[in-house]
DNA sequence: CAAAATATATCAGAAACTTAATTAAGCAAC
DNA sequence: GTTGCTTAATTAAGTTTCTGATATATTTTG
């Protein structure tokens, strides 16, 4: 089983389901489905995308895509417009309402942490923000991105979801 | 905006998101739905469940979780049991195959994180290992204060693994 | 330019979920 | 002990969401 000398990794993957868990049993403001939610919070973090790579991510079929954007389009959720570099193509992208869905789930997350993270010490606070650039390093390989750089400063993205 | 000298919660929110979104979207191998997984998990990792504790850890009605485990006991991946303490109530528990379905899924995402890890360096391994403990306390924290209505029975089962 | 591949849309049917109504058991007070 | 209120689970019917198969338009390839 997979270890290392530091770190052990089965507790740092039963933590992070823990957290999954944890954050994706909040309000169901809206009539939003999961996967909608998901697709909200896509779109909103990368920028416009196309209707196939939205089912590959989201791993349902392209026709279950098409039908939700449809449906967020009517609600002024999400818009579609033509892809200028390729004529079959269309890239979909959040309106200011739709962005404002995933803001207001983010808020909720951060205001719950916060509160959780009032009841920690100091140092395990510390601890936690220590820890971050190297998470957020694992994300971005997974992702396939190149960070080049070790640690460095964690500050950057601030604004990203 | 919640934030600490020591810990940006906003950064935290960010990376613990995109963690859940990794996690999420993985192996479909058995064709189960992303709730029918969520309660497998559930259960293997806490114990017998009522439905009605199901439902409301869910966020889905009660009746959804009753076609759901219908379904789930015809496929040996469940099981109903009377409750000893309430004549009314079912206890819901996963069988061996149901928990092999869970770590199976377990063991792929520790596969995918200990292959992240690798190409982490020991610094970097070792910040993580440090944040654990501070990381599962607040998992725990969060699961002291959850339920705005307190439950019936004085012998419910309520603890975490 | 024809043939193959790609990107989206459409439609019928299956699956999952919701609402409403039903049955059964506990709880409280008289 | 029985009357009435509440809770737990089921059942039935209807709605939403997804899949599978098929169609159409636009690259890309040979």
């Amino acid at each position: 089983m997979p270890d290392f000398p530091e770190l052990s990794v089965a507790e740092l993957t039963h933590v992070l389901e823990d957290f999954t868990r944890m954050h994706i049993r909040l309000p169901a403001e809206r009539r939003l489905s999961f996967t909608t939610l998901s697709v909200l919070h896509t779109l909103a973090g990368g920028g416009p995308k196309r209707l196939t790579d939205l089912a590959a991510g989201e791993q349902v079929t392209q026709s279950a895509i098409t039908q939700m954007v449809t449906k967020l389009e009517r609600e002024g959720l999400v818009e579609r417009r033509p892809d200028p570099s390729d004529g079959r193509a269309v890239l979909v992208r959040v309106t200011a309402a739709g962005a404002a869905i995933v803001d207001g789930r983010r808020s909720e997350r951060m205001a719950r942490l916060a509160d959780l993270a009032a009841r920690l010490g100091p140092g395990e606070r510390a601890a936690i923000a220590a820890a971050l650039p190297a998470l957020a390093r694992m994300v971005e390989l997974h992702e396939g991105a190149v960070p080049a750089d070790p640690p460095s400063t964690a500050g950057g993205n601030d604004d990203e979801p």
